[in-house]
DNA sequence: GATGAATGAGCATTCATTCAT
DNA sequence: CATGAATGAATGCTCATTCAT
């Protein structure tokens, strides 16, 4: 029993996949109405402008990141565990929706310089479970004394590095390379 | 004896400023040619048209850093310091000529699938320096096994990490940090 | 016993209402749905389209006129008598339907020059009433020999003045100026 | 030696032209640019919008009435001439510029409450000449105690009259009617 | 070299109208 | 009777680009 889509639904999935093929700018809403078959009424009823799909679109992104965080990350796991954890629902979640990932920076850049910084807030809670990981790991000794921020940025720029070759070269992060990289920040790449 | 600016770096620097400012698309050539204070006809006698202007700019950015690495960075150095010269060199270029960093990846964003694979090619060279050094440092024993293109990522990550909290944070990186976090590549994060 | 209103008749209120406030053109359908409360399928099972709205409200204002022209002027009156009851009718209707009057005008505005023309016969019989009495008063002697057709004129364009000072600076006619308004037209302003 | 008139004046005689025979709102830039053949960047070259062309075509209209009720309605002439004089600027100035008169009632009309009062003020400094003239003329008991106000309203309302008679009916007013019009003014329609 | 008037393809958005429920 | 989702033709406006001076 399939449920027929809706056209709101129609229309969310022609924007994600035409902003993500053609960016933003480039993307006319009769490219959009075309793909989801619609007319432009219909596209006007649901959204009141380009932006405001742009921004639904967002809005299912960042609450999944959310709900996966929380699912994946629990503060009573061990370090290593913790961090695997973490590394991993950034790059899944990231991955899943690479679109609605890479449109979210896309948009950032299209705002100015004002809008562009606020626009930062809505990942930050993600980031923060992370870092109050860490300063309690630091508290209770299992990790040595490192400035969290610095650890979160590492697994952050890790993922981001993942993400941006797996985008540009085609060449997908492996769990062997995931637990390498754990590896390399929990001892480090230096011969003891 | 303060030269006087020629029509086309007029045109260059207005340019920067307002891709940077209004973003690429929302940049017009009216835009452009008020702030460079010259006729609609003088720019396109010196770029054929708006992409050709992004791209000179481009071109600076990439030169620049691509002779910053080959001045900072020695393969004859120790590793904690060619880290470390690498993570500065990348990180100073960046903030130098940040906005040309944050410009180009725009651009990325904006051309289609292929055109955006394609221009990684251009950075790429920079990457290789460092994990050339990598690769050798395993030869040599000084850095244990570990997969050489994660090391890069964990310094480009990092890097990016950096980069991106200064611009949306306004919280610049310290000289601290960055020792830190070539400690932490090096040693890892976990209490031993 | 409140009769609730019908729908048709929330629709014509409410058209009323809109088209006065803002204009036949800027009027959309959905605004005047909105402020009668009903669908917009309501409205087109009265009104085959918005100009059929305008010309039913067009309608309700000419029988007016016409009504009270048949009601207060009767061709037995004196001049002065005839005269003061003409301009007050004019005026009482106009300003009554105030709106209507005003909307009439302007929608005569918005039909082409063919159309224009034919929509003014609308309201010539009411004109033709006080030509009709003045023709009369010439062959009866109490009034000189003028062309009827510029007293007619002359009633009209001072109601005309009237509604328009009204609306435009709020200042309203008062029985005074009505009074005195008559009295020039019988007596002249040179001082005998 | 004909001059070759410019895009500009090309655009506002389209404009007068159109707005006066289909009306404002029905009028499209499309129709405008296609009459005045040119293109349509043109058009927004010289006009930030279609409200602006209107405004420029009305400014026209205003400037030559007042210009012309200056150089035809002397303070010096007497009570007859002085009426006759403003009745005939009136009439010849809305007549030749007969589009733009009728256009700018029109225009009114498409602007809300708030808007269309305001706009009045424009025209009155062309009436608060003749009301002067008859303030002055009761005082040197040349005209009898009536309203000036009255007066005023007369010879606009006739004026109006005329005009929309010769608009709507095709009947133009003649050098008679205007005569005998300021006859009744002056000595009323009542047999002595 | 330098200029800016002229252009028109392209786009977002509006809104009267239809029709299945 | 009543509704409102769906429609798409129509329109105002933008802006990169050309070219005559």
């Amino acid at each position: 029993m399939t449920k027929k889509k809706s056209k709101k639904e129609l229309i969310l999935e022609a924007g994600l996949e035409l902003f993500f093929e053609k960016g933003f700018e480039k993307t006319t809403i009769d490219d959009i109405i075309n793909l989801a078959e619609c007319g432009k009424g219909t596209f006007y009823r649901y959204f009141s402008n380009k932006d405001s799909l742009l921004e639904e679109l967002e809005n299912v992104f960042v609450t999944t990141l959310s709900k996966e965080i929380q699912k994946n990350c629990c503060s009573t796991m061990g370090l290593k565990e913790y961090l695997t954890a973490s590394l991993n629902t950034f790059l899944s979640v990231f991955k899943q929706h690479q679109r609605l990932g890479l449109i979210r920076f896309e948009r950032e850049q299209r705002l100015n310089l004002e809008a562009r910084r606020a626009s930062f807030d809505k990942v930050l809670p993600n980031i923060h479970a992370l870092r109050d990981y860490i300063t309690n790991a630091i508290k209770t000794g299992v990790v040595r004394q490192v400035d969290p921020e610095n650890v979160v940025g590492m697994v952050l720029g890790v993922a981001h590095f993942y993400l941006v070759r797996d985008f540009k070269l085609g060449k997908p992060f492996s769990p062997k390379e995931l637990e390498d990289s754990v590896d390399i920040i929990l001892y480090g790449v230096a011969k003891s």
